[in-house]
DNA sequence: TTATTTATTGCGATTGTATTGCAATATTAC
DNA sequence: GTAATATTGCAATACAATCGCAATAAATAA
């Protein structure tokens, strides 16, 4: 792997990324971020913790890209293939803590998995 | 509803997507048809076969769109909700027979489910 | 059949997300 | 400090999908 670097950018994305805990897209995390960085920088960042397996991608039905922290703590640990549910209303995705399970010949080699669920999430549906 | 009309596009396009059998993007679905047929009349078209209930959407982690028949017969039944197959290889998708599972609190509303699993398909991993 | 209504189409323009080339900059190692 | 090179900013680019509008054609009435 590539050797690292630490930057501002790099540490404002971590920071974001961890204070929601949500899957966020480029444009939302650079609302939250104070400091002024660019847009192509904030996706090479993200691709390359994407690369190194601190964050994972969420493709939704929208077309668009959301990423969030993979979570390895005991505590909250999320399953390595989870859902995801995206709400219409509040407009965030978040990581939901169940497993994908799926029964499927062993000729498949299943590389990824991208499950998103829509709607309206738990917050928004007791307004 | 609206009223439909019958036009060759959309014959067209119900016959490529009925041979096929599996979920094809709109330039896909351009390149089998044997006329010249405009993108955006074909995505119009798509469109309202989604709307009809007649064709499914699916988006996979290429970020396009892919469309397949909602296959209702007794035969080759297909779950409301089924997991899509993207091969890397053969760049198809298929549908396949697996219902999505999952469970989820209530005060969630689910609208949508897009489930999709990306590698190398079966016909692919014999090779 | 002809006339009328309006759903559908073609075309170009437009939107929106994401990536890329390249020169400038900043971080790390020495 | 200097050198090596990972990272950044900027503008250009790629690409999927949609939209506005005038032209066309399918369905229906006359
Ligand atoms: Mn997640
Ligand atoms: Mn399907
Ligand atoms: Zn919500
Ligand atoms: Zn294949």
């Amino acid at each position: 792997m590539k050797k690292r670097r630490n930057t501002p950018t790099k540490e404002a994305v971590l920071e974001v990324l961890s204070k929601t805990g949500k899957a966020m897209s480029q444009d939302a995390i650079e609302q939250k971020i104070d400091i002024d960085i660019n847009r192509a920088t904030i996706y090479r960042v993200l691709n390359r913790f994407c690369d190194d397996g601190i964050v994972h991608r969420v493709v939704a039905e929208d077309g668009k890209q959301y990423f969030a922290l993979c979570v390895k703590c005991e505590d909250n640990k999320e399953p390595s293939h989870h859902f995801h549910f995206r709400c219409l209303r509040c407009e965030t995705i978040e990581c939901l803590p169940v497993e994908v399970n799926f029964t499927i010949p062993d000729e498949y080699l299943v590389e990824n998995v991208n499950c998103v669920l829509t709607g309206t999430c738990r917050d928004c549906s007791r307004i």
